[in-house]
DNA sequence: GATGAATGAGTGTTCATTCAT
DNA sequence: AATGAATGAACACTCATTCAT
């Protein structure tokens, strides 16, 4: 929580954050951010240095409201049967991809002030693999689950599941019912059901 | 074998397919390739037309390579039970994304400018389903499968797996032995255990 | 007055024309024009939006100025005999070809790629034959002319004529008294002359 | 005659000459020459040394061409009343000026070799000049003609009213009926019309 | 605190020319 | 004598950024 940001500043990095999820960091000049968002082509140097600087508190923004995101959600399933908070888990990191899937982009892609932001995403990584294995260890000591495969076997496959789909449209929308503008939430939904049948498999929990 | 390509344009694509993995079609600029491949900038555009072209090429070669490889591949596992051919599919997909994985890295991002070549990449994905679909049909007509999953769900989670353990390097390598440089070597044979495992659970194939 | 220029486009406009008339618009770069006026390459495309855009408003500021000037002039010779305003029209359209000399080099070389422009000058030629038609039948009802060339062919010799000594210096030198730098000066006054004889002759007037 | 060209030298010349009369000097690149010409591009450096001595000995060839035409032409109208010789003399050179127009253009260019043929062009006009003189004189002394324009006046008319003409096709068309592929036919024999005319009355010569 | 004008560096591409063969 | 491959320089243009106000 280093840094607050203004109304202005939080308004030009959600369009910034809309139009490099379309068409890429480079993809996306200042001009574009600055016409769209009604604001001077000079406020995005002004206000965060540089593009790329941008593109950094951007991404910290973002890790940030996922993060008091996930304190919420886990209150939420904190008491309840292991299958339940599997169940959600799933649901919701899942959730989370398809609604900021662009954000788990940038990391790929070489930025020059990137490399705290990998730190981020990795403690980011580490919350979830370590609610995973809480689970998967209360599922398996009250015997719901009969396997206890590791948390970051899980996550790979949900992350990585989850970001293919969201980024493959030419090759999964041929599975998917429904008009080409809802693709996201159908595919959403079909990579859903397709991860709980894989990972409940994977734990040995049995279904009736 | 629609195009022949010499030695130099061959050259070229490779040192232009590791930098656009790395850096994004935008991010890369034809001085880079031209810097890195030690030729004349202007070779880019006397050699494939331009740089969009130059990108088109670069695709279609390594779709037609893998093809080529696909079809020597399919031919050795002809004969034989189905969880050995499923489990060498595995293998042989896992296997292909590690090998090509700068190609892989941006056909996923960088499709904007290549309508045709979405084409291709389709075809491509079909090859492996289909693939797929007849192994787990076999399996379970001979009764060695249990379930039969969807085969693009089993594609899914191959290749999504495989290409964010590629890309999350950061993430993953906390969970994989060995040194920094054998990265890629130790996280493929850690992955590929997770979808040997999980796929064969999914099918509920039976090992001792 | 559809358009405002500021004083540092209008100086960009007076070098580029000079520049273009010498050598043409393909042969003069950008680079040439922001050299001589002193100026950032990259001032052309920021203030007229592309070289071809910068040609467009130089030429329909020519236009409209030379437009301007010739409705004032049309007002002082109003009132007035048709052998003084014969003389005085052949007399100011020869002038203004010399004193826009490096506007009528170009118009004439360069519309490949100003089609609407071309309406701009059509209009332009209009207004001249337009006033030459009213000035011959008002002397040839006046009795004052004999003849009634058609104004186009009077056009085609004032304007050709002129064009040809401003651009074929060379040639026409050897027949113009004075030192070389003033050879556009005593040029001007030698087709005058013959202009006007020749005109005169053409329609029969009789001087004395 | 210091160049004797070969066939295949004059070939190009002729694709060369055509390709700038209608995109201009830097319009047209040797790749289009080369292309048009079927020879690879590499021949205008070899043959010529450079595209602009290419131009160069362009020009020398159309020059000495005219040369030869104009002393044939001189030849027939030899003998013949000086009337008749005028008349001829006014349809040879619009006739010259129409069917090799843009290769007037080009002088007013600058090139950076083109000096001597300055010197050329020079000696070509100065050769109209002087058989105009004689025509005159003698239509004088003979008492066909009562005046004795200036020649070089007389050569600016006629070549400045035919090169406005050629190069303002969008005013010129106004004025002359028939189809636009046959523009400049249709106009050349307008723009004849007005100058024969135009001379005649200069010179005072009767029609009846 | 905010901005419009302006800039230098960089973009992909085309150019006439050269050179090894 | 002739050419296909290759090149360096130049092209128009866009970029993120700076700076005076």
């Amino acid at each position: 929580m280093k840094k607050k940001f203004t109304e202005k500043q939080i308004h030009i990095l959600n369009v910034a954050e809309k139009l490099i999820a379309k068409k890429g960091f480079e993809g996306t000049s200042v001009r574009d951010i600055s016409a769209q968002a009604n604001i001077n082509v000079a406020m995005i140097s002004y206000y965060f240095g540089s593009k790329e600087k941008m593109m950094s508190y951007l991404y910290r923004y973002r890790v940030q409201k996922t993060r008091e995101s996930f304190a919420e959600f886990a209150e939420i399933i904190r008491e309840g049967k292991p299958e339940m908070q599997m169940k959600e888990l799933i649901k919701y990191v899942v959730n989370q991809l398809f609604k900021f899937n662009y954000f788990h982009g940038f990391v790929t892609q070489e930025l020059r002030h990137t490399e705290h932001l990998k730190e981020d995403l990795l403690e980011f990584y580490r919350t979830f693999t370590s609610k995973i294995d809480d689970v998967i260890k209360k599922g398996v000591a009250s015997g719901a689950f009969t396997n206890a495969p590791k948390p970051e076997d899980i996550l790979t496959l949900i992350v990585g599941s989850s970001l293919f789909v969201i980024r493959n449209k030419n090759f999964y929308e041929l599975y998917v019912s429904g008009k080409e503008e809802n693709y996201l939430e159908e595919a959403e939904k079909k990579v859903l059901a397709n991860l709980l049948v894989t990972v409940f498999s994977l734990i040995g929990y049995q279904t009736d």
